[in-house]
DNA sequence: TATTGTTATACTCTATAACTATA
DNA sequence: TATAGTTATAGAGTATAACAATA
């Protein structure tokens, strides 16, 4: 930020009394805010910037080894083609593996190495303080039903 | 997409059987992947890809007649500078206007024009169209609900 | 000195289309 | 013909830093 009256953190005097109008009952809206909001305080907390999407990749590998490229894409919610530069970045740093698949000299089977998995542990941990952060701050049961309710409106789309 | 089996709409079989692991618990991935199916099936119901945030914008100056581009930006969540090429592009379509303000020489009282009021009338009709396809499928109680939590969310942060 | 709006710049994230090598 | 991965390319969307005008 260039200036210290931006962040919705203070809520600064000249800037507070401004109203929504409709935003208010936009569910877009606050949901937009909240990634925003969340990604600067994930970045502000841990001091790790996180290329949007990363740590999503990293669990689905971790939970589904040996899948094809496409399979992680779409898990991910992701073009194929989009995945390419974050599993070449991942290779690059020896975090994961493409193993070739035996009945299809096409594809890849992608899986996390030794240090992704180390890689992943450390990362889940930051992950899972801010986590607490949240079920603390907004209590458990909240936590669980926003989930659940993220959930219920995806299904609706 | 470059294919058809990426989207989340058909969940094919080929990818279906994907395990989360502990993205299960992790609001941060649930509100990505709504926002991000969200957008992308407004932009399937309606045809308009905003520039995000835009109608968010849009409202705010709305319902802030007068304001300054700080203001603005505060309340949109962006930095000054990266309100000025949305401000630039409104008021090239003749959305807005900046006129001066009375006993400050720096800055601007941004505004809707006519054609704005008009532009946004017709775009939050589209809007408000598309929530009330999220509160048929969910129902409005959970649809004030998730409201209400993502509000409670960003206030833990 | 501090603030408003602006510019110049750069980086992240994502997609589309076309290519290659297989199937 | 169709699919898996890749490349080339482009376009949002955002930020930081530095600047001119003004406070």
């Amino acid at each position: 930020m260039a200036s210290k009256n931006e962040t919705h953190k203070s809520d600064d005097a000249a800037h507070a009394p401004m109203k929504l109008g409709a935003l208010e009952q936009n569910v877009g809206y606050h949901m937009r805010k909240s990634v925003l909001a969340a990604q600067s305080s994930f970045l502000r907390e841990t001091g790790v910037k996180l290329m949007t999407g990363q740590y999503s990749v990293m669990e689905i590998i971790a939970n589904n080894p040996g899948r094809t490229q496409s399979a992680i894409a779409w898990a991910a919610g992701l073009d194929r083609s989009s995945l390419v530069p974050i599993l070449n970045q991942f290779e690059k740093n020896g975090t994961i593996k493409r193993d070739p698949v035996a009945n299809d000299k096409r594809a890849y089977a992608v899986s996390l190495t030794e240090k992704g998995e180390e890689d992943l542990l450390e990362l889940r941990g930051k992950v899972e303080e801010m986590e607490q952060v949240f079920i603390k701050g907004m209590g458990a049961r909240s936590h669980k039903q926003l989930i659940s309710l993220l959930n219920k409106f995806m299904e609706t789309l």
